[in-house]
DNA sequence: TAAACATATGAACAACTATTCATATAACGA
DNA sequence: TCGTTATATGAATAGTTGTTCATATGTTTA
């Protein structure tokens, strides 16, 4: 009937220690926007170089649209910046974090496919 | 008509240095368990203590089987491991990456935080 | 000013995902 | 063995998301 008395010192004090949900939300959120393939293309792509629209859409092989969307996303979760030259608008990454999280990711799956 | 000459020089040498689709297919798909809330306060807990199943579900306010699921999402991304003690399954995180990747992107979010 | 170009945006739709609920499995104690 | 506890799992559903298509905005050049 009782039940088996969860741990609730060790679920109390780990309670405290975490980070508000409102951070543990934005977190989230940062993953999320880098967990599509399409926006993990754009991504790759720009570690190499600022690239224009256009550029991108060729080199992910998708259309100028979805590119832009995509692109939206990711200048609404600061990760990637723009500017304008004329008609063209080049775009590049935002923060040094990205190319971190980018490379330690990178590491993690390529060491799981050694240890198959 | 003849379309503005994308920088084709510049499109192509991006393409061959860049990794290939499969691989970053599953650099998003990494992110992507990482990018929810849930399974973020998961992780989250899982980085002070291993934990049972009932433990996470009281500490993230939710359901035995909505965690259940959501280990086994973390499971087959192999970001937990877990082990048996009777009726009881204690789960840990399984790879170091993981505490880099979160503490990244916390401090991502925390700086963001200050620039406003 | 008109045509061409580069990018952005809105609506619609298909595909995916997280939770819930009911139930199954499995281990333990009486 | 029976009841209880801990966890897992399957089906159903509601909510979210990425792409497409059509079109709009804004810039350049003829």
């Amino acid at each position: 009937m009782e039940q088996e008395e969860i741990n609730m010192e060790k679920v109390n004090k780990i309670k405290k220690i975490m980070p508000s949900d409102d951070l543990l939300f934005d977190i989230a959120e940062v993953f999320k926007v880098l967990g599509d393939t399409t926006r993990m293309k754009i991504i790759s792509a720009l570690l190499e170089s600022e690239l224009c629209v256009g550029d991108i859409a060729e080199i992910t092989n998708s259309t100028q649209s979805a590119i832009s969307h995509q692109l939206r996303v990711l200048k609404q979760a600061k990760l990637v910046k723009f500017r304008k030259d004329g008609k063209t608008v080049y775009y590049s990454l935002d923060d040094e974090h990205i190319t971190t999280l980018y490379e330690i990711a990178k590491k993690h799956i390529e060491e799981g496919y050694e240890h198959k």
